[in-house]
DNA sequence: AGCAGATGCCGAAACGTTCCTGCCATACTG
DNA sequence: CAGTATGGCAGGAACGTTTCGGCATCTGCT
């Protein structure tokens, strides 16, 4: 507990060095006009001293905050508040990691802000994670001048952000249908959340674009995301109970394709023998289903890392505003949509 | 985009409502002597201004960050740091809330971080999730002198924090048995994490008191927490091997009752009929488990309100430091224990 | 009237940075 | 050799807030 230890402070460094604040000061940032050998003494004295300048005073001065923010849109649409939420811790993690890295706090916002409870957060910039349509606390945010970057395009009509983090969702499930018709599937159905999102407007447009060209038939349901258990039980029903009932399904939403095995097992119906099944989003459940599900690896870890990466570099002014990055995802194929090798494979 | 709109501050308040800085200052914090009128009409003002506190000036000028920080001990032990992370989801979501309505942000701290690495973090206070024992980051800023709270007793021997958010998991545990005893088991397993935390360290310690009172075996697998999967299906195995297998099986790490019930259907087993299964960590997998699975529910978004609440209450001074909450658990009993119905019930 | 204490408000320092400006050398130019 | 550029450093203002102490004014009391 040496908590009676003041803490040095740049006045410090300046006296110990021999030298005023203003060198110590531009020594440390890289700026002002320094010999070179002063700079390095200057530095190594910093070092040795434990020297950190101080956050709120350099943001007092610079008119910054040294926060990002973490908000999770998709989220506040559901009611508990609580789908998806692996997915999401995995993408504040990397985000953290990534921001503190750069001296950056991440602070983290809760679901159900309100949009002016969500303008007083003092932050730099934010992530928005899944943007909803129109969700009204980006548009607050937005319109305050604060930078976003946004992991998926915001749909929300005429939205443009400093940056943005995506995936090609078309080509991802346009992969997982070329690999369910590998394995001799012909009527493929999809589960999807309403067109909120841009995840779920690209997963939409590529199933349709799929079956436009395969001649295969249309079996697409719309769940809503709350309560998933129910919905999408409900939509494998109705899937199953049509006149022509598919021989594989799968089911995008978080989570969701756990319930469909439920209603399958109910039924009598093997997987993967009589349905195959996968997955839109990997997750913890997936592996230990039985069988273990099929399903696309969004890779959240990583698409945090790059959303607070982008997100710093904008804010320093090392990248333009109004860029885009691509995060690539993968396929993680299991036994449930196999029956040659129950062993993951990476495709 | 009006970002043009310089930020009001407190002098621009001050020269609106013709007084000195001080007295908005005092009129806002409730301090010095002020006339009831002036105090009145000076909050008026800065209400119809708009005006904010900017919180670099204020921390500057007291020495505070207002910031707090979140760090999940358990999930630093787990190498790919994926384990129980909805559990933590939840808290932090919790934590969040509470303490933004507050006006503290509460900044995420990324798994794997290096003790100089967390020391260097700018917070006024620590919530630490499941602290293990001996976890060198959280000594490293116990010696720092930082306010500590943690969710659950830390186990380290000789710690002592400001504060601690913890529930009776040995009554949790007693419950859940009896309710497993009721059902008519007579042979209860547990698997269980090290202990390495309070929370193991109490399972462990009410199972033995319980084998020891009701005369009954004691059959106790203890599971390393990563793979969770592969070693939890070993661990069921070497239940079921052993020559007299149990009736009852109580799986405690998050998320690992799927794998005991993959077991159980390989070998031909059926649940609850040949043997029932509950877990020690209710997550969103228990309901849509196959059967649905009796839990604990463990509240963590209820922790992380009281861990924040409490925390900002002792760095306010309102809270003298060395205090414990008891948080109360629930067992959601599901047809994993039960065959009278599959209905969700309250205990 | 004179004095003590209470009341109501204000001036200015301080928190620790960053950065604009200025000063003094020295080197270079014509 | 005067004039000018440039390298190397320091002074000090500014960021917006809190807070200590102080200055009036007012009230009540002797």
């Amino acid at each position: 507990m040496r908590s009676g230890a003041r803490r040095v402070t740049i006045r410090d460094v300046a006296h110990e060095a021999g030298v005023s604040i203003t060198t110590v000061s531009d020594a440390l940032n890289g700026r002002g006009r320094l010999a070179d050998e002063t700079r390095d003494r200057i530095q190594e004295v910093a070092r040795r001293m434990g020297y950190r300048a101080r956050a709120s005073a350099r943001n007092l001065r610079g008119g910054r905050t040294g926060q990002i923010a973490l908000y999770c849109s998709f989220l506040t649409e559901v009611p508990g508040g609580m789908a998806g939420l692996g997915y999401y811790m995995a993408l504040a993690m990397g985000a953290a990691e990534t921001a503190l890295a750069e001296d950056i706090g991440l602070v983290l916002l809760p679901t159900g802000l309100t949009p002016e409870r969500l303008a007083a957060v003092e932050v730099d910039g934010l992530i928005v994670a899944d943007p909803v349509m129109g969700d009204p606390g980006v548009r607050a945010v937005a319109d305050l001048g604060l930078t976003v970057v946004t992991c998926e395009r915001d749909p929300t009509p005429g939205a443009a952000h400093a940056g943005c983090i995506r995936s090609d969702h078309r080509a991802a499930l346009r992969g997982l249908l070329e690999h369910l018709a590998d394995q001799g599937a012909g009527r493929i159905a999809l589960i999807a959340a309403g067109d909120e999102t841009a995840w779920t407007q690209e997963l939409g447009a590529a199933y349709d674009a799929w079956c436009a060209e395969q001649g295969s038939p249309r079996l697409f349901e719309r769940v809503a995301i709350s309560p998933l258990p129910h919905f999408t039980a409900a939509a494998t029903a109705a899937l199953l109970d049509a006149p022509e009932p598919p021989d594989a399904i799968v089911c995008a939403p978080d989570g969701g394709a756990p319930h469909v095995l439920r209603v399958l097992e109910e039924r009598g119906l093997r997987v993967p023998d009589d349905v195959l099944v996968a997955a839109g989003v990997d997750g913890p459940l997936m592996p230990v289903a039985m069988p273990p599900v099929t399903a696309i690896d969004l890779a959240p870890a990583e698409a945090g890392r790059r959303a607070a990466s982008m997100l710093a570099a904008i804010l320093r002014g090392d990248l333009e505003p109004g860029i885009e990055e691509d995060l690539p995802t993968r396929l993680n194929v299991r036994a449930s949509t196999t029956n040659t090798t129950t062993a993951e494979v990476r495709a």
